[in-house]
DNA sequence: GTATAATTAGGATCAGGTGCTAGGAGCTCA
DNA sequence: TGAGCTCCTAGCACCTGATCCTAATTATAC
C-alpha cells in the first residue's frame, strides 16, 4: 500500500502546490514531484483540475471581477443618485470580504461602500473625504446585502456634510458622518482626501 | 489616407477593446473588426501587445497579488507588532487604489490599512471595530508609501481605544481614533464590527 | 500608372495541453 | 510461482492560439 499512499500524498501536495501557485505547467509539476508528465495529467484528471491555461483564464476573470467590483470608484451598485442631495447603493458581501477565521465582513468594506457613496453624491469634479465619524452598530455576515443611503445634510462653501446609513434587511448596521471637500480639478495642492 | 486613418482608428479601438475584455483571441478580434487574423497580429506587434495567453497570465498574477495584498486580513505589510500595545505597517499604494481620473489614492485604502492595524494590535481572538473618528489630513498620491502606526491608548473591559497615525515620508496624512471591541470566539451575537 | 502602404494568405513551427492505447513495475493473494 | 491488481510511464495523433517568414494582392497617394 506504500504506492497508493504515495499517490494520495502526491495528489494532496499537488492541490496545495497549485493553490499556492496556479500558473505551473504539467511539465514543471512533473519535475517538482519527480514523476512523469503523464502522471501529473492523470492526477489532474482524477482531481478534476483544469489545465494551466484554464486556471490562468479563471484567475484572470476573477481579477476583472475584483477590479470592477471592489476597486471601482463606487463600491457596490449604485441604485439611485440625485447629485448634491442623496444616493443609494447596494453591496452583496462575499467570502473574500470576511475575516479568515469567521464569516464577519471586515469593516473597511462597509466603510468603502459608505465612503464611495458619500464622495459620489457630492456634485463636483473631484471630491475628497476630509474627515469622518463612524459607528459600526452591528456586525455583518458574509452573504448579507448592505444597502447604504447617503444624504447631503449641509453645504458651506466647498465643504459638504454627508450622512450615510447602511442597513441589512432594514436593520441599521453602520452610520457615518462624512465631511467631503469638493476641489477644482485645476488645484493640485492636496489638502484633503478621499 | 482613409485607409491609414482606418488603421489608426482600428488600433485605438483595439486597445480599448482589450482593456475592456483582455481575454479575446486574435480570431475573435479579427471577426469583430472585420479584418483578417494576420492584420490583428500586425496591429498587436505594432502596439506591443502580448498574446492572449500572456494577457491572461499577467491578469492571473495580478489577481494573486490583489488577493494576498488587498484582501488579506492585514492590509499592508506588518513591520512591527507588540500585542496590546503598538503596531506598525507599511502600504505601497498602487494605481489600482487611485481614482480613475486622477492619481489620488482613495480614502478607503488608507482607512483599510489603519483599521486592519487597529484590529491587529488588539490582543484578542476576535476584535471588531465599534466606532472610529477619522481625519484625512493630506491627499496621498499613487505610488507613495504609507506607514501607519497604531497605539493602544486605553482599555476598559473589552473596549480598546486605539490611535492610528499614517504618514508619508514623515508627513502625517491621516489620523484615526478607533474603538475596538474584543469578543470571545464563543459569543455569536454580533453587537459590533470590524 | 506606378510607388508605397496596408492587408491577406499559406506553410512551418511551437507550447501546453487532450485522448487514446499499450506496456512495464511493484505489490498482494492464493 | 503466477495471476490479478494498481500505478506509472511512454508514444502517437490531434487541438488551440499563437509565432515567424515569405509572397501575393489590394488600396491609396502622388
Amino acid at each position: 500500500m506504500a504506492r497508493r499512499l504515495s499517490k494520495e500524498l502526491r495528489q494532496k501536495e499537488l492541490l496545495r502546490e497549485l493553490e499556492m501557485d496556479p500558473l505551473q505547467t504539467d511539465e514543471a509539476l512533473a519535475q517538482r514531484f519527480g514523476v512523469s508528465v503523464q502522471t501529473i495529467r492523470l492526477d489532474r484528471l482524477e482531481l478534476g483540475l483544469p489545465e494551466m491555461r484554464e486556471r490562468a483564464r479563471d484567475l484572470a476573470e476573477q481579477a476583472q471581477q475584483i477590479r470592477s467590483m471592489l476597486i471601482s470608484d463606487l463600491i457596490g451598485e449604485l441604485e439611485h443618485l440625485e447629485l448634491g442631495k442623496s444616493a443609494r447603493s447596494a453591496l452583496t458581501t462575499e467570502p473574500s470580504m470576511g475575516f479568515a477565521r469567521n464569516t464577519i465582513v471586515r469593516g473597511h468594506y462597509i466603510f468603502a461602500q459608505a465612503n464611495s457613496l458619500a464622495v459620489a453624491v457630492v456634485d463636483a469634479e473631484t471630491a475628497l473625504t476630509a474627515s469622518a465619524r463612524l459607528r459600526f452598530v452591528r456586525s455583518v455576515r458574509v452573504g448579507e446585502r448592505i444597502v447604504a443611503e447617503a444624504n447631503v445634510v449641509s453645504q458651506k462653501g466647498n465643504k459638504h456634510l454627508v450622512r450615510v446609513v447602511s442597513r441589512v434587511r432594514g436593520e441599521t448596521v453602520f452610520t457615518g458622518t462624512f465631511i467631503i471637500v469638493a476641489r477644482a480639478e485645476s488645484d493640485p495642492t492636496g489638502r484633503e482626501r478621499a
